[in-house]
DNA sequence: CGCGTTTGACCCGCGC
DNA sequence: GCGCGGGTCAAACGCG
């Protein structure tokens, strides 16, 4: 089978380090009237990505956007880019190429990056990082219109790592590869200033209903707030267990390779067992794992979409950061290879089945695995503030009310970390907090150096009001985005 | 009392 | 077939 009829290309190694366009180039290109989704291969001539099944349509791969009309028979309404503000000034004002650092506005969430992968369901999007952006020292940019801009600080010490992408045969997109590897830069562990580095790995699925969906992760705002910063690994498609069982694993396979490959590659090499654990953990779960929804059904045992994984490893003292979204533990387990227990999420939304686990690392309890199981199909809820009720552990997302005491047991494998209550972080309670899905609409996902970021929190809350910052008409955009990119193709978002 | 966590039992898939 | 291990369930529990 053809990745044209839903299977997976892999295009994982071996690409050309083309120069790297600045972010305002590839916005430039993005805003491009009539063409918002041009084929990367535009925006990075010189890009060489390798296909190792689709040699039939390499040659004649056009953009996701010309494809779809292609085949659906009507345009895709370019992006109102102009409108993304502070999205605009952020790109606008990367204007020296390859920075590492870009200021950002307050209110930008890192979370929207997570949101990504969905997008990037053209190959002909993909972008390699740049070396250009790599191994040099950070650069600084300004925003020109924020007074309040903060630094965002994308790493620029980079390791390349493929950065997989396995997007789902959509039905009404079968011509378009349903999987697509690229590189990420990731952390040269002993560049980062500010502490370990951090790995994070996003593996997605599509739900059959929900192409895109709304923002898995609403913001991360909290773990800012405690030395977090993020890596991200990978982004990838994962087809649960069912329909296509064999290729599933096969695809998986050929995935864990790459990241067992690569991913160690942030690591220190004494927790390379402990990362494996994590990779394990983080992959295989999806075939390993029971059923889909079996007592909940509409997906039920003949779902036969996938589901997004997004697996973000970040240093935080926060058992369960804050990531916009209200969670309900169901369940913990200690997992082997892991003296830390797992606990397990569900969104409290009744009508969403986004699920995550939470873990500490086996060696390094300040690192927080979260993985995320699904899309949400909702916005991120409103702030609980004052609400009736009143319990802190309830405001926007799950803050455990006794996690201080749950985590003793916890304790007796390392000390407890201070832990700020979610509701005393600047951003925490101040759902919805406006995120990068702008960004990630526009096409930042290919930004090549964008992926893998790194966030001071210094800088973060820096402002002690930093939600005055935040894009008022934020979901606003999303949803517009969304409307105007799925709405006519007849895709229930 | 409401809401969310805790926790042991159970389910399920996988590998041997 | 069996054991292992990850994931889920659901009653009990606890906090405000």
């Amino acid at each position: 089978m053809s990745d044209f009829d839903g299977n997976f290309i892999e295009m994982t190694s071996y690409w050309a380090p083309p120069s790297s366009p600045s972010p305002r180039t590839i916005l430039a290109m993005l805003e491009q009237t009539d063409d918002g989704m041009n084929p990367i291969s535009e925006i990075f001539p010189q890009t060489n990505i390798p296909r190792d099944h689709d040699t039939d349509q390499s040659g004649q791969r056009s953009g996701l956007r010309e494809r779809l009309a292609a085949r659906i028979g009507f345009s895709l309404p370019t992006l109102d880019t102009e409108n993304m503000s502070p999205l605009d000034a952020f790109f606008r004002s990367s204007t020296v190429p390859n920075s590492p650092v870009v200021a950002i506005s307050p209110g930008f969430s890192p979370s929207a990056l997570l949101q990504s992968p969905n997008m990037v369901s053209d190959s002909s999007q993909i972008i390699p990082p740049s070396p250009a952006t790599n191994y040099g020292p950070p650069e600084m940019v300004e925003t020109s219109g924020e007074d309040n801009a903060m630094p965002m600080v994308f790493n620029n010490d980079l390791l390349y790592q493929p950065y997989n992408v396995d997007l789902p045969p959509l039905e009404v997109f079968d011509d378009i590869p349903t999987e697509e590897s690229f590189y990420i830069p990731s952390y040269e562990p002993d560049v980062d200033p500010i502490g370990t580095p951090l790995v994070a790995s996003f593996e997605s699925e599509l739900g059959d209903v929900d192409p895109i969906g709304t923002p898995l992760v609403a913001s991360f705002e909290s773990e800012l707030g405690d030395d977090a910063h993020i890596d991200i690994i990978s982004i990838e498609d994962s087809e649960s267990e069912n329909e296509n069982k064999d290729e599933d694993d096969e695809d998986y396979q050929f995935d864990y390779e790459d990241e067992d490959q690569d991913v160690y590659l942030d690591e220190e090499e004494e927790e390379d067992e402990d990362n494996v654990a994590l990779d394990d953990d983080a992959q295989p779960s999806a075939p390993k794992r029971r059923r889909f929804d079996q007592a909940s059904n509409n997906i039920g045992a003949t779902r036969t979409s996938k589901t997004q994984r997004i697996i973000l490893q970040m240093e935080t003292d926060e058992d369960n950061p804050n990531d916009g979204y209200r969670w309900r533990k169901y369940g913990q387990k200690v997992v082997k290879g892991n003296p830390n227990p797992r606990s397990y999420y569900k969104c409290t939304n009744n009508e969403c089945k986004v699920k995550k686990h939470v873990e500490r690392g086996a060696d390094n309890n300040k690192l927080v695995v979260t993985t995320y199981d699904g899309i949400h199909n909702h916005p991120s809820p409103p702030a609980r503030r004052n609400n009736t009720g009143g319990r802190n552990r309830s405001a926007g997302t799950t803050m455990p009310q006794n996690q201080m005491d749950r985590t003793s047991r916890l304790a007796r494998d390392h000390p407890p970390p201070s832990r700020t209550p979610v509701e005393m972080r600047p951003f925490s309670s101040m759902a919805p907090q406006v995120d990068l899905t702008q960004v990630y609409m526009s096409g930042i996902s290919k930004l090549p150096n964008i992926p893998v970021y790194q966030l001071n929190p210094g800088f973060m809350y820096r402002n002690d009001e930093p939600m005055m910052n935040v894009m008022p008409d934020g979901s606003d955009v999303y949803g517009g985005i969304m409307n105007r990119l799925f709405v006519k193709f007849g895709v229930d978002i």
